[in-house]
DNA sequence: TCCATGATATACATTTTTGTATGATGCAGG
DNA sequence: CCTGCATCATACAAAAATGTATATCATGGA
């Protein structure tokens, strides 16, 4: 219970918690399983409390641990988004830039525009970090976000680049083996794809017609990705961007007429990359590829 | 240009920016001078950019290097949470909670509210933060703050306790000396205790007769407590809450009927902190001692 | 049951980091 | 102009952190 920690006892605590063992974080942190060991020791003494309870199968972290690495994760993605800011220094088309999209919109709209615009300022490198959490800019876990959602939080730049509407399809295949649905009491009868666990995704839709709801999932997954892959695989019907899905000829919609709905499309950063040049040149190139995308030119479509 | 950088690289290059010097801030880190100069020698070497001019005054951080310190901040915020979060362990009646909040609430109201405090709950330590930032509590600079303005984040619980009510007011000696203004139009052959250049403090106030502005002030400067004391000292012409003005018998209201507004007084903090029982024991315990101050009961009144 | 595997803990050698002492430089004041 | 006091830079010794090697324990599969 003596003076401040280090920092780096912090770094290693967070990649022990991760990891849950001593000699995986080792790895990870290109330290010996003994040194991992002794920061785990060093911080517990400072911290007067206990952090892992230790098993020859690894570390368990203690509830207390548990409140602290948050805060630990915060201190990480600043270390992360600072070493990005120091990247390729002043000069504006070089260093290092991180996106976040949905796993959707990162493997199926990004890909070209990434593409195009490392054609056009080859020295900047990109990261891409795929997930639905909304909170990655405050925290600096990225740099730049794309989402489907308008951003709350005040220290934002954000840009409503269009409305991107959604349909239900299926696969051909599908719709030969077990025919279409011709109105949508007819969804009891069919396979539907879904969510699983994140409600959130699917109230962020916003209304929808009352048989999709996650009872009537026959298919239910987390990730819009694998929804995606499995509405092609033929298992059922799901939703769909209709500028995504009219790419893929063996696609048919499911009563286009009758159900119909739409997400914004937003790019968001945060207001302090404004001035950095190379956030601030692919955030213009994001915005204006994904306004192309909306609006079905462009985007491999 | 090599690894990342070691985390306790930032914590000494953000210590160095602060005190402008590697001797200044081998003290605050108990460190030496050559230790603290090799810190940032590999910082440069390891980011790959130039971070200081060094010169015999000291050090004087670049451009580039002055991006990074915000993040370096949120690092040394976290941390700073990560510990007090971790002080006190388990036990709920045990460990630090940080308050911020203005000048003014922190010097004559809070006092005695943490006095009690302290006294139901000796075990735990109390920290107290006075400035006007806003962002305090998302960034954790904080654990609780005390705030005249509704707070907007969403990841906050924010309670409003009430209204503060404002009129002008004057020491008795001054009025002595140069009379009272009988209608506003008379406050341009007054001295007015306003702010200086923190323009947020006074919109925030709302709608003030027009002649209350920076232009007319007579003594300006930019902590509320400064413009207190001066007030108390006879300087001129001052904005105060009625609840602490009615504690110093030497004030007098000035134009009492005619000018009077309002502040909203919020008691708020993080979340994630709604479960930590220290805090919400200090949450619940300001939110009560703040009621009674703004319904003139209570708190020294 | 026995062995292979992966985990943590400990003992000792090595490397790295830090501190001490000193020198060089620039500014402020008499 | 010189002196006092602050700064940063450098050389060398001491201390601390790290790595290597090994012991010990639990688990899972043949």
């Amino acid at each position: 219970m003596q003076g401040e920690p280090g920092w780096e006892l912090y770094r290693t605590f967070l990649e022990v918690v991760r990891d849950g063992s001593l000699s995986g974080a080792a790895r990870k942190l290109s330290l010996t399983q003994p040194t991992v060991g002794r920061h785990v020791d060093a911080l517990e003494a400072s911290l007067g409390l206990s952090l892992f309870s230790r098993s020859p199968q690894g570390l368990k972290p203690t509830p207390a641990a548990l409140e602290l690495v948050s805060y630990a994760e915060t201190m990480a993605a600043a270390s992360a988004a600072l070493r990005r800011t120091a990247s390729g220094g002043a000069k504006a088309d070089r260093g290092t830039v991180r996106v976040t999209a949905s796993e959707m919109i990162g493997c199926e709209v990004l890909p070209p525009l990434l593409a195009s615009f490392r054609d056009s300022h080859p020295g900047i490198t990109l990261e891409l970090a795929l997930n639905n959490r909304n909170e990655d800019l405050l925290r600096r876990d990225a740099d730049i976000a794309v989402r489907m959602v308008r951003p709350r939080q005040k220290s934002l730049v954000a840009r409503r680049v269009g409305k991107s509407a959604i349909g239900f399809y299926a696969h051909r295949n599908y719709a030969e083996k077990y025919g279409l649905p011709k109105q949508i009491a007819d969804f009891e009868k069919h396979c539907l794809i879904g969510f699983d666990r994140d409600d959130l995704a699917l109230r962020s839709l916003g209304k929808l017609p009352g048989l999709v709801t996650r009872d009537n999932f026959g298919f239910r997954c987390d990730s819009d990705l694998a929804q995606f892959s499995a509405l092609k695989a033929g298992v059922g019907i799901g939703g769909c961007q209709h500028n995504i899905a009219r790419r893929f000829p063996e696609l048919v919609p499911v009563l286009a007429k009758a159900i119909r709905f739409e997400l914004e499309v937003w790019v968001a950063m945060h207001e302090d990359m404004r001035s950095t040049g190379r956030v601030r040149l692919l955030f213009d190139h994001l915005a204006a590829g994904l306004s192309a995308f909306v609006r079905g030119v462009g985007a491999g479509g």
